[in-house]
DNA sequence: TTGAATTAGTTTCCTAGTAAACTATTTCTG
DNA sequence: CAGAAATAGTTTACTAGGAAACTAATTCAA
C-alpha cells in the first residue's frame, strides 16, 4: 500500500544557491545598463573597451583582452565593430608587424566622458535603495571572493 | 605656454561601479558551474530548465519561460536541445493545441539530483572563503535589490 | 458565423563570449 | 642561417540570450 515512495532524493531548490541571485541581480544591472546605453549606439561590452582605451595613447589588442579579462577572439571582433562605428582606429605596428595600436578617434574620445556619465548615473540609480553601509559591504564582498580566489587577472583595483 | 591642459572631464573608472563587481564575481561563479558540469553533458542554462520542469509532472513552455524569467524564445531552443539530448519529452496539448506538454524523461529525472549535487558543491565551494554572516548579508542585500526594483517576476520568494 | 484579436511557440537576426584552429610575423636555437 | 617555437591577431563553431517577426490555433466580437 505505501510501496508508492520513491524516496524522492533531496534535491536543492535553484534559488537555494547565493549564485542564484548573484547572477540575477547582475543580468539585472546589465541590462538595465544596456537600456539606457542605447541612444548612444555603443553596447555595454563596446564601452568597457572604450574606457580601457581611453586611459592609454594607443593600445595593441592584447593589452586590452588583458586588462578587460576578455579573450583575444572577443576583443577582436569588438574591435571591429568599434572601427565600423568610426569610434577606434586600428594601425599596424611600426617595428613589429604582428601588434596593432588602437586608438580612440577623436569622436571616441569625446564619446567615452557622456557614456561615463551614464554608467554612473545607471550605477547610482541601480544600487540606490541601498545605504552607504550595505553597498560598502557588498563590494567588500565580492572584493573578498576575488581574492580568496585568486580572480583578480585584471582588477587591479 | 599652459594654455595646454584640455579640461580633461572627470571620467569615472570602470572599477568605481558596484555592478562592475557584481558582474565581475557573477561571470566567475557562473563560469566555475560551467566547467563542474561539463562532464554531465549538461550546460547551465539547460539545468535550470531541467530542475524547473523536475517539480511538476508536465508543464507547458510558457510557464517555463515565466518561471525562470527567459523568453518564450530562449525556452524554445533550450527544449530543443533537450529533447535531442532525450532528457526531455515534448507532446503536443490536448484540449489546445497551442500547448506543449514538456516532461523529463526517466533519464532527465535521474540526472537532475545528480545536477543538484554539482550546483550545491559549486556554490559551497565558491562562497565558502565568506563567513556564514557575510553570505547572509549578501544575499539579503541582493534581495533588498529586486524588491526595490520590483525585480522578481520569478524567484517566489 | 465569419473576421479580428489574442495566445503559444518558432525562427531569424543580433550581441556577447569562449575555445580552438588558423595565419602571419618574429624570435629562438642548433 | 634555416627550421622550430612562440606570439598577435583572426576566424569558426558553439552556447547564451533578447527582440521582433512569423505561424498556427483559439477565442472574442460584430
Amino acid at each position: 500500500m505505501n510501496r508508492e515512495q520513491p524516496a524522492k532524493p533531496s534535491v536543492s531548490e535553484l534559488t537555494s544557491h547565493t549564485g542564484f541571485w548573484l547572477r540575477f541581480v547582475s543580468n539585472h544591472v546589465s541590462h538595465a545598463f544596456a537600456r539606457k546605453l542605447l541612444e548612444s549606439g555603443v553596447t555595454a561590452a563596446e564601452w568597457v573597451v572604450l574606457r580601457t582605451i581611453y586611459d592609454t595613447d594607443e593600445t595593441p589588442p592584447s593589452a586590452l583582452a588583458e586588462q578587460t579579462g576578455l579573450t583575444r577572439g572577443a576583443i577582436s571582433k569588438l574591435i571591429e565593430r568599434l572601427v565600423l562605428k568610426k569610434l577606434v582606429s586600428r594601425k599596424e605596428g611600426n617595428d613589429d608587424r604582428r601588434y596593432q595600436r588602437i586608438a580612440l578617434t577623436p569622436a571616441g574620445r569625446r564619446l567615452v566622458p557622456k557614456l561615463a556619465a551614464i554608467a554612473d548615473s545607471n550605477d547610482q540609480e541601480f544600487f540606490n535603495p541601498l545605504t552607504a553601509r550595505e553597498r560598502e559591504a557588498l563590494v567588500a564582498t565580492l572584493k573578498k571572493l576575488i581574492h580568496a580566489h585568486d580572480l583578480h587577472k585584471l582588477p587591479t583595483e
